[in-house]
DNA sequence: TTCGAAAATGTCACCGGTGTCAATCCTTAT
DNA sequence: ATAAGGATTGACACCGGTGACATTTTCGAA
């Protein structure tokens, strides 16, 4: 028997996949599936799909409900090219540490999580004279979302010079207050500096040497400022002598260290100025002969899963990398929605005491 | 006055933005201008872009001009859209190592270099039951080039099955010769667990252990099988209790070592399946009083950086993971550009003596 | 009941490429 | 010189959405 008009004309079949009536469920529905089905043009399922607020309740629910039978999601390329704006989100780092940036795409990927965004990795080479013209280029032909910039390509004032006149919202994770118009995550890392200090001369250290990182990041300064600060209230200076940059690297740790330790009268506790150097310290350190902590303390700074690792355990302060990484990609997520974001989320450190510190051995 | 068909007309405007001559070259040139100065059709245009053989070489020289004088780069959402393909290459992983993860995404960001694709980031946790169901949406969403596979997810049938359902190309990294139809990035983890079984033999040691990492994992036992065929060269065997499951991690580690140190006859050498378990270990035999490698000599595996920064350092084996990761990367380009790509690459794994192993101590 | 502004929804071109297939241009064999 | 047949090139719809603007509803005020 014949049915004129039955169920099935709500596939009057514009579309040539939609033959078999559940063709339409297999392979992939478009908007246009959705808009024949809910019986509306194509522009009112978008607006549904873009939350636009000038939709009749009654019909955004019909065509929720069409979207949700079909099982209906957005072509990203489709959006992306109407749009002129891709649903990338640009990770670019320069960071030495490995440790760190795995940490920062773990809490990016949290945020991203059930969004459509995804997560495109970006590395930059500061010391090439290009990097900004790569990065330039990516943003033009990819049309990232938005960007996120942790240390120390946070701390390039020419890329973010760059930046703003492309056509890219972006973050900055950084240790200081920068002087742009960017949001940024902020570490008030010369408060973890200070907690370093404070916790060493609270074990009573009176020799206390520093290894820093390098003169070009802005956290190096700020550790350091933080630590002869908690020094200083506690009566305590720096000696010139025992402050030697490490570069942020296990290398430049060995070095530096070995390079305190042969000094006169070697300190007998050192601040790292990240967990990298301190591990290089270590190795110094007993390569000389001495023992950790008995002989000489250790404390590193960002609690990098190497801390734990060591033996003794390092004595470091904790700065939740993840979380930092999960807080840019929300702020940058809060603009797509059109919610008014905040400009900074702040973030303090905390020291986490391990084994690598004692109180000082008696001459 | 007035010029008919001055040099201008080369622009007849069909395109809105192409009212100042040189406003081309602002913004974004796209196919349509490139058309448009070179007077041939887009389609002409498209095929020199993909380097299609059917175009007369003069006409592709022309077109090549007026694309390098332009500088244009085709839209990589609009080719996207229009082959149902987007330039993603997606990496999906799920591996308990930091170091291993970052030196894998270096290796195929080395490969993507200077090409249109990009590296997405897409981890994957296993344990839960819809970790297919969620890289299948991933993959009908974002249409992804390629994926990328290494240990363990490379080893996860379920997912390969998914896989080759779905119109997806995508290279696996893996110990062991899998039986389905993809491309893989082989390494012979076998002879890298005999060759720290040879090494351990010829230092004259006896007393020997070795912490696996979780059966689930097919390295696991191809390393173990490899260090006891070596050991078994030189007449000696692995006994039952001298194995114990560390889970590849740190912790595993360090409970794994400290079973073996509280047998009757503890081990003088212990192989660990990886370099996390290794560091683990290192812990274990501290705390026990023990010493690196006097007492107790200890080999890792995989080579992470975390080896070379210990104290002593870790003897292992290398496994050049960042050049694994570029070549997987290329096999799945060359697919891109029709070549014939091999089914295979092999990477043969060696040894790094360094610090932690030693002649066993005298009785 | 009627009118007008606000609220909803629709139309249609366009984003920047690619696929299909028809049209045109050269060669070479006859 | 000429037709056949492959080599080139072009026309045009379409990929799956969005933007700008037009049109139709809806509803309170007059």
């Amino acid at each position: 028997m014949k049915h004129e008009g039955d169920p099935e004309d709500a596939l009057p079949s514009s579309s040539p996949q939609a033959v078999g009536g559940e063709a339409v469920l297999r392979g992939k529905a478009t908007i246009n599936d959705v808009a024949r089905l809910a019986k509306v043009s194509k522009k009112t399922v978008s607006r549904v799909i873009n939350e636009s607020p000038f939709v009749k309740q009654k019909t955004r629910d019909a065509i929720k409900a069409v979207i949700a039978e079909l099982g209906f999601t957005p072509d990203p390329q489709a959006r992306a090219l109407a749009r002129r704006k891709s649903f990338l989100i640009g990770l670019v780092y320069d960071n030495p540490s490995p440790q760190y940036v795995v940490s920062i795409q773990r809490g990016i990927l949290d945020a991203l999580e059930g969004t459509d965004f995804q997560l495109v990795l970006h590395p930059c080479d500061r010391s090439k004279p290009d990097h900004v013209a790569r990065i330039q280029s990516f943003i033009q032909q990819h049309k990232p979302f938005g960007l996120i910039l942790p240390p120390s390509v946070s701390e390039d004032e020419p890329l973010a010079l760059a930046l703003n006149e492309a056509d890219v919202d972006y973050v900055r994770i950084a240790s200081v207050e920068l002087d742009t118009p960017s949001r940024m995550i902020r570490t008030l890392d010369g408060d973890g500096g200070a907690a370093a200090g404070r916790h060493l001369a609270e074990l009573g250290h009176r020799h206390i040497a520093h290894i820093h990182g390098p003169l070009s990041f802005r956290s190096t300064h700020e550790r350091r400022a933080g630590f002869e600060r908690a020094l200083a209230e506690t009566g305590l200076v720096l000696r010139p002598e025992m402050a030697v940059e490490g570069g942020y690297t296990f290398d430049g740790g060995v070095s530096a260290a070995e390079q305190l330790l042969a000094q006169p009268q070697p300190p007998k506790a050192i601040f790292a100025g990240n967990d990298e150097m301190a591990t290089g310290a270590y190795v110094a350190v007993r390569r000389a002969g001495f023992r950790i902590p008995e002989d000489i303390s250790i404390v590193g700074f960002d609690d990098t899963p190497i801390a734990g690792r060591l033996w003794p355990a390092l004595t470091t302060v904790r700065l939740p990398i993840r979380e930092m990484g999960s807080a840019a990609a929300t702020l940058l997520l809060q603009t797509a929605e059109g919610m008014k974001a905040k400009k900074f989320i702040t973030f303090s450190p905390e020291i986490v005491v391990r084994g690598s510190t004692a109180a000082p051995s008696k001459d």
